[in-house]
Formats: structure tokens, sequence, C-alpha cells
DNA sequence: TGCTATACTGTAACCGCTTACAGTAAGCGC
DNA sequence: GCGCTTACTGTAAGCGGTTACAGTATAGCA
């Protein structure tokens, strides 16, 4: 293979400068002390011959890439892309680049030396919910090599640092006011996917609204809507074929809100008149939704921008955050049969 | 700075399999012959040693970096997500890394030496839309560096690749729709930001349609919806105000649309039976919508997908396609008068 | 004045891989 | 048996930066 046409380096902006490689190196990077009028004639030369530093040549050099990776299961709308602009700002605030990867279905592709992220590509990386097995965080924990997650606290004796929200918290407020404010007490709760904690944290929030308000739990009222809206919709209407009608569906999230509220209004039910719904999230569907829904705002930009801060701090060699616990807040607009706030 | 703990090197594994780095490489790599015995050898000792290649000192050597860029100005719901989901796919297939990066708001971080993706750390760059600003891509022609441009045709007389999709062709058959079917007469239409390309082609669209009914243009009926929920939002309100009320309003995207069912509703008119309103994108909201969006299906994720395979084979010094054009289809919902279709 | 700290700059040794080049051994046609 | 391929392997020269180390000049200070 031909080798390409070399681009400029810095041995040609060196000569043009009339200084050696360390000088102009050393003007790129402001780490050490260089005279005024020798950096102003370095810096016009990179003018001059355009030049731009070669990442590979700079990272081998400096065994730092200043790259960080995100790895995540599924980029799927809605909910991955705030996080990932909270993420990228982040980054990009940080001087950073950003790579991503999708893991999506091919766990087998994240191991064997073709690894698509860790130490060999980036400074540090960002694990959202099930983006990476455990084993593989080990291995990376056993590196000292920067890993922090997102929605998804560390496997046990590992400590890793975690961002996510106040999932519990902000469920039991959620099922609190559908209790106190509206007097439900046959409240249902679609469950999101098997392991994801978020769904988890969820459940045991809604658990704890109806314990404090001595409701029992009633098996038939818990169903799977694996956060997604086909899901929901088809768990709904399996509800009222059988002939569950609860007062209020708390759907796990504003995905599985839609597709309850979707198979409702199939089934000629009027929300919240006859059965009020719910979700959490508050992504950018949830107020243009008909009815508007009543959900529970999560901060979803902000996770992405605290976990980015949280991994240049490991980077740096900083002490870490064990948990960074966002707040989550009630939104009270229609579909819970609150007439919208102010 | 003291060197990083060195982790084990394409030495190491040559050591342990009793070979030279040159054979390891050719194993990696699979660029020349191996006898099958050496290849298992230098198989078991990576995998016994855990070797991964350092991608900064191939890249260094092999002046290729396996990754490819993505630029934009916004990663904006709920476009954005569909899109970078076919380009990740995409990259992902073909073996390349993808990094991403938004301009947002900051024109000048993007010149000088510390401009973001370019040559020097990727093998080829995705700019979405105005992701880049038409100096920096005359000079990465000069470069003959591989760009593809996604949404957005190439400035005069620059050669360079672009996907997109049927905006006029999809307009005209929606307009057209509005008046054949429905009888509407008074069309109204919401312009997206100014020098966004789909929103142009888009407008040709709507003319053509309205010429190809012999009606004429009313400028009140011309406003800016600016892709952009709330814009639109206000657009349609300040029609309502001034009194005009058209029969039907094409948003120019669905996040217009979104905002335009609100304020109409906001006002107590009904949609469709009072102002028929339709969209263009057919993104993830438009379904739930109530009612549900008529609207023109743009395939997002295939314009990643295609942008990627065009820029893979770029960068193959294959022969470039100048124009791909992706075909839009109409959605025919109910906001636009229609019963839903089966 | 002599000595030392400080500011600036250059030399050159890597960083960890790829690959041109060269060499060896085996296979093949005559 | 000889020259020529072909298959395989090793040697070593980069790739384009960073930075330890050393050197020079100047300033500060006793």
């Amino acid at each position: 293979m031909p080798r390409a046409k070399s681009s400029v380096t810095i041995a040609d902006v060196a000569r043009e400068a009339g200084v050696s490689t360390a000088t102009v190196s050393r003007v790129i990077n402001e780490n050490a002390p260089v005279s005024a009028a020798t950096a102003m004639r370095v810096r016009a030369a990179i003018e001059r011959l355009n030049y731009r530093p070669s990442a590979a040549a700079r990272g081998l050099a400096s065994r730092r890439t200043h790259l960080i990776g995100l790895l995540a299961e599924e980029i799927s709308a809605p909910f991955f892309a705030p996080i990932l602009r909270g993420i990228e700002k982040g980054a990009r605030e940080a001087g950073l680049g950003l790579l991503i990867h999708c893991t999506q279905g091919t766990p087998a592709a994240n191991s064997g030396y073709r690894r698509p992220l860790g130490p060999h590509n980036t400074d540090g990386i960002l694990v959202f919910a099930g983006g990476l097995q455990e084993e593989e965080l080990v291995y990376l924990t056993s590196l000292e090599f920067p890993v922090v997650l997102l929605h998804r606290s560390p496997p046990d004796s590992l400590d890793i640092p975690a961002v996510t929200v106040e999932n519990k918290r902000g469920a039991r407020e959620l099922v609190r006011h559908l209790i106190e404010v509206h007097g439900y007490r046959r409240i249902a709760f679609l469950r999101g996917p098997e392991g994801h904690e978020d769904s988890y944290w969820r459940e045991q929030g809604y658990r704890e609204a109806l314990a404090a308000a001595d409701i029992p739990i009633e098996p038939q009222l818990l169903a799977y809507g694996g956060f997604d809206q086909k899901i929901a919709q088809q768990a709904v209407t399996a509800w009222l074929e059988q002939g569950v009608k609860p007062d209020a569906i708390f759907a796990g999230d504003d995905e599985a809100a839609t597709g309850t509220i979707m198979a409702l209004q199939a089934a000629g039910l009027r929300v919240p008149e006859d059965v009020a719904v719910v979700g959490f999230d508050d992504v950018y569907l949830a107020h243009p939704l008909m009815p508007p829904l009543t959900t529970v705002h999560v901060p979803i930009e902000a996770v992405g921008r605290e976990g980015v801060r949280e991994l240049v701090r490991l980077i740096a060699g900083g002490e870490p955050e064990p948990l960074t616990l966002l707040p989550t807040e009630l939104v009270i607009r229609r579909s819970c049969g609150c007439q919208e706030e102010a």
C-alpha cells in the first residue's frame, strides 16, 4: 500500500519558524515556557502552513487520546438524544472528543482484540445502562481504567462511580399524588425491561407509595410494559380484554404511557376520565400528547453532563464521587385528572 | 509527567509466541500469509496476554484511523436520533469507530489547530446539514479528504457526494392530497429555518402543488415555523389572532405540526374538522399524536446508512455517487381529515 | 565577582505499530 | 540438477509527535 501523500508535520512548522520541533510542541501544548516572540513566530508558521497535529502521533507519544467513549445498548429515541447531548456538550467543553458505540445485540463483538472502546483508544468511557457486561467492567477496573456508569449502579464490590436519578422518590411521589389528590386505589404498574435499574427503582417507589397508603399490591395490576410503546399497548389491551380496569396506570416511562393512552383510546376509554395515565421521564413527547401527560421530570441531559464531569475528574486522577443522584420532579399535566397547572 | 504503566504491546505478544512483531501484526491484520500453526500460536498468545493493539500506534504507522466523524449543528431530537442510529450501525458494520461533534453556536471553534474533526483524527467525515461552513468544505476537498453531505447539497463547483431525500416530491404529493382528496384551497405553509435545504425543497413542492391546481399563493399563508414546536405554535397563534384561518396547515415538519396542533386546540379549534394539519418526516411522535398526524415518511435512518456506505466507498478510493436521493412516502393518518388507513 | 536559580531552547530517545525489503525453504517445470 | 516461483518469516526504518535531559544566557543575590 503506497504511503499517502504526507501532510504538513511538526517538522515543517519548526523549519518554517526556525525553531526545533520541541519548541513547536511547547507552544501548541502551552506546557513549558516559550518566549513571546518565538511563540508568535511559531503560531504564524502554523497558520501559514495550516498545520494540524496528528492525533495518532500525539496520542502515541503522550499516551492520552483526548477521546472519551460512550457505550450503550441502543441509541433509542427519545431517551437517548438528551443524554447524548449532555455528554457531547460536556466533552466539548472539556476539550475531549466523543466516540460512540452501540452493543446492540452483539455481545460477542465486545471481546477479543477488536473490542470497540477501551484503553487502547480512549482515555475513559461512559457506560449507559446495560452497555457493557459486568465481567468487562471488572476487567477495566483491574486496569484502573476510568469508567463512569450512567443509569446503572456498579456491580458488587466494584467502586465505579455512577450517575443516575432519584427514580424511587420520583415514582413514590407520583403514585402518592394519584392516591392522595385523586383518590385512586387500583393503580396498575407497567414494568420496564428486566434488569433495567430505572425500572426496578420505580417499582420500589410504586410499592412504597401503596404501602404508605395501606393499599395492598394486586398482582394482576402488575404487567410488563418494556419501556416500549408497542409492548405497553399490548399489555393494556390484554388487561382490558381480561376485564381488568384500573383507576390509573403508572406506565413506567413516557413511551409506555404513550402506548397505554393509545390502547385505552382505541378501546373507547377516555383519559383521564375513565382511566388516568401517568408516565416517567418527561421526554419530548410528553407535553404534546393528548391529553398532556402527567409524569416525572428526569434531568436527562444533566445525567450526561455530570457523567462527563465525573469521568474527566477520574482521568485527571481525582477522587471519584461514588454516586451522583440527580433529583426528579413531579410534573402535573392533565392525564392524571388534574387541570393543567398554571 | 511520569510515563503511565505500560500495557502489553505487540512485542510482548511476539516474545510470548516466539515470533517477530511483524508476524503478529500480520495475523492481526490478515494482510499477508501466515502459516496456520504460527497464526494459532500468535492468537493464543494474544488471548493469554489479553493484548489489544494501540489505536494510536496503529494509526500512526498505517495512516488510517479507522474512525469516521459526524459533524452536526445540534443533536436535536427527534430527527437526529434515527439518523445517528443509521450512521452508527453503518460504521459498526464497516468496522469503523464513530466520532461525533456538534458545532452548535461555536463556529470559531472549528478553525485553528484545535479543529475537532478532520484528516488528523478521522478517515472521513459526514456533515449533517449546516454542520460545517462552506469554506471548510472547500478546504477539505482541496485535500481530497473524504466528505459526505447529509441533507444538504454541495456548494457550487464542489463535487462532494450528498445523501438526502425527495423533499420536493413528498411535499407536492402531500399538498396534492390536501387539494384533491379534501378539496382544501387555503393551505398555509410554515417554513423551516432559513438556509435549511429540506425547508427550501418542501416549499418548492408546496408551490408546485398549488400551481398545478391553479391556486395562487397567498403570502399571508406563509410564515416561519422554524421546524420547531414553540415557534410554530406562536406562528399559528399569531395567524388566529389576525383572523387568518386556513383550511389546512402544512407545518413544514412534524415538530412544527405538533406545535400547530397545540395552538389550534388551545384556541378551541378541532383538528381536522376545523383546520387540517399535516407534517413531514414521520418521526416518532407523529403517530401517538392526537389526532394521529398525516405526514410524509422520511427514511431518516437510511440516510445515515447510505451516507456511511458512500463515505466508506470514498475512503476505499472508489468512485463517488454524486447524489443519493432517497424516496419519501405519503402517510395518511387522521389529521388531514381522512379516516385512518387500514 | 562568583554562584545559583530561572527562562528558554535544542537534541534525541522513545511511544507501539506497519510494512518495505530481504532472506530462507520448499515446490515446480524442464 | 537448476533456475524460478511461491509461502512464509524476520529485520529495521519509519509514522509524527512528546519530553527527559542538557545546554546557554540572563537575572538575582551574597
